[in-house]
DNA sequence: AACGCTACCAACCGCCGGATT
DNA sequence: AAATCCGGCGGTTGGTAGCGT
């Protein structure tokens, strides 16, 4: 599938990181002309702005329905949460989709993420502990492996994105009076809103 | 202080299925 | 009915922050 792209405007495709600006382009567009049709979208922001967005139609609906959507929720998994992934799971097995469905606010990239790097790896640990036949001591494998797990849960955590310039009071927040040298990632969502709230739409 | 390792997350890739032509 | 287009999904990878030695 995915076929090439035959229109010469598509020759450059941009790829990795997505800058502020892009993130302003898609927010502006989504917010003027509403989700869905992403190759269009993908093909009229280019217009849409002064800047380009040489993105492509699945690039965008992923940037925004993982990151700039504005339900998106951010921030450590809580316990109930790894309950429902957990069971949920164990009942669809790896439909992150679905799965994210019954999780408000967390998209399936970023279950299917926590699932891989740190259910799945307690899990394998716990089943090598059990190969070993190891007693050795009860290490909390699993739930246990939530020693670490539920540390690695919501208290203690870091805050997923803590960017350098926003401090968690909008009042206090300063814009930037210029636009960074696309390292987009400084940015949290609530800069970003913030500024499309400052251009005024 | 420097280096290596690990954990985490954002983003890309390929495939699939439904919708449209 | 067949071909094509497009959105969605799951798997994988690359970058990097954090931690230990």
């Amino acid at each position: 599938m995915d076929k090439k792209p035959c229109n010469s405007e598509y020759a450059e495709v941009r790829k990795g990181p997505w800058t502020m600006e892009e993130d302003l382009i898609l927010i502006n567009y989504i917010a003027n002309h509403g989700e869905g049709v992403w190759n269009s979208l993908a093909k009229s922001a280019g217009n849409f702005s002064f800047l380009c967005l040489k993105r492509t139609g699945k690039s965008c609906r992923l940037r925004w329905l993982n990151y700039l959507r504005p339900d998106v929720r951010r921030g450590n998994i809580t316990p109930e949460e790894q309950l429902l992934i957990m069971e949920l799971h164990a009942k669809w097995g790896n439909r992150w989709s679905k799965i994210a469905k019954h999780l408000p606010g967390r998209t399936d990239n970023e279950i299917k993420n926590y699932w891989r790097t740190r259910i799945q790896k307690h899990i394998k640990q716990g089943e090598n502990m059990n190969e070993q036949g190891s007693s050795e001591q009860n290490i909390d494998h699993q739930e246990g492996t939530s020693s670490q797990m539920s540390s690695a849960g919501p208290a203690d955590t870091i805050e997923t994105y803590s960017p350098t310039s926003y401090n968690g009071n909008m009042d206090n927040f300063q814009a930037p009076n210029f636009l960074p040298e696309t390292n987009g990632n400084i940015w949290s969502m609530e800069d970003i809103w913030s500024m499309q709230l400052l251009n005024g739409d």
